[in-house]
DNA sequence: CTCCGAACTGACCTGACGGTCACTTACCCT
DNA sequence: AGGGTAAGTGACCGTCAGGTCAGTTCGGAG
């Protein structure tokens, strides 16, 4: 091999763990916090469970992992659309796509966000609310501005509608990765035709 | 007691089969299948372990009995509420306020539905596809018409709009019965505002 | 009184899964 | 050559949940 090999496999650290977090993710968007196992991630990825724990200490381990990879990008990219939203709702758009776009190497990673078999307490469960907060944050500082607009001040319906919105989100991401295989630019597009026709 | 008592406690079987039907769906509904143990539903029921499995076979005989009479209820009642949509999109608060209804006894319910972690094959996983496509059909027939008043003929197209629209009752359910406490009445009122407002 | 059947249970079995340990293999450095 | 260290594993343990069995307690029918 090119690269210098070490081991008994010759993969160094980094590479390995790159590969576990990857099947890891599908696996867990896949199947769910609690039916994901450990075993068939290691077999998955041509190793032996050990290892596993060796790298990432626990199953939480693992999994706090794939979800800090998996949000910290998303995030990223979200906040940085939201600032191309303006008080119309076609202007959404470009928070779809940029979701799109993110998830398009591995679209079962956005269950990881929201999968509710996981613990509801510890780490697990902290980290995942801390992101949450910080998706329903935008979201509700977007539907805050809109309603502002048309002049609704409650602030129990803007964190309505932005539980909505972001249900709306949910649910086009899971036709997405239920669905028919489909690029990340064409869900882009039917969202946006569908987004005109609702709004005609 | 008035009742004739039969047997060791006196509950006869079609009483304690409810009584255990209401307890076993509140648990899925607020755990989800994968992580609502058996044990757990007969222990706040009041009985042993044995007896749920007497009654119900399995713990999937069990599920699929907590489906079935909460899905029947919910489509009855959907279909009806479908029946007074029409092609604006205000009229779609009648399904909102149908579902909100029927769901207002045990709102933890509506997740038995659409649950994750329930298993991918089996009589489980089928009877669900069997509801959802039944609840689908309805919603993508809606959607067909929605959009063929507007001049989109694309049936993915209403398929993704169907899609949307579930999502967005999904994410209202969810935040009802995550959020705080709120009358069905009260939720259909904050509905119809909102829906007024996205579409001023 | 006695038998039958229905309601009901303590104790057990089994398999899966998270987690651990002792041990091996292979490279690098001196 | 030989030790140090990192990569890697077979075999094991404890726990827990689904599922089963043999048996007990009661009311009612004859």
């Amino acid at each position: 091999m090119s690269i210098p090999a070490i081991g008994t496999k010759g993969v160094p650290r980094p590479r390995r763990e790159a590969q576990i977090v990857r099947v890891a993710t599908a696996e867990f968007g896949a199947r769910g916090y609690a039916r994901a196992s450990v075993a068939a991630i290691a077999a998955r990825s041509g190793i032996s469970k050990p290892l596993v724990y060796q790298y990432f200490g626990s199953k939480d381990g693992l999994y706090l992992r794939c979800l800090t990879e998996v949000a910290d990008a998303l995030l990223d990219r979200l906040t940085d659309a939201e600032q191309r939203v303006d008080d119309s709702v076609a202007s959404r758009i470009h928070v779809l796509r940029a979701l799109f776009e993110a998830l398009e190497p591995e679209p079962a990673a956005w269950r990881l966000l929201y999968d509710p078999s996981m613990p509801r307490t510890g780490r697990i469960a902290a980290k995942a609310r801390h992101y949450r907060a910080r998706t329903e944050a935008i979201a509700a500082a977007g539907s805050q501005r809109f309603l502002a607009a048309r002049g609704i001040t409650d602030p129990e319906d803007a964190a309505a509608l932005a539980a909505l919105w972001m249900g709306v989100v949910d649910s086009l991401v899971t036709r997405w990765l239920t669905g028919p295989k489909q690029s990340a630019a064409q869900m882009t597009a039917r969202c946006e035709r569908l987004l005109a026709a609702v709004w005609s």
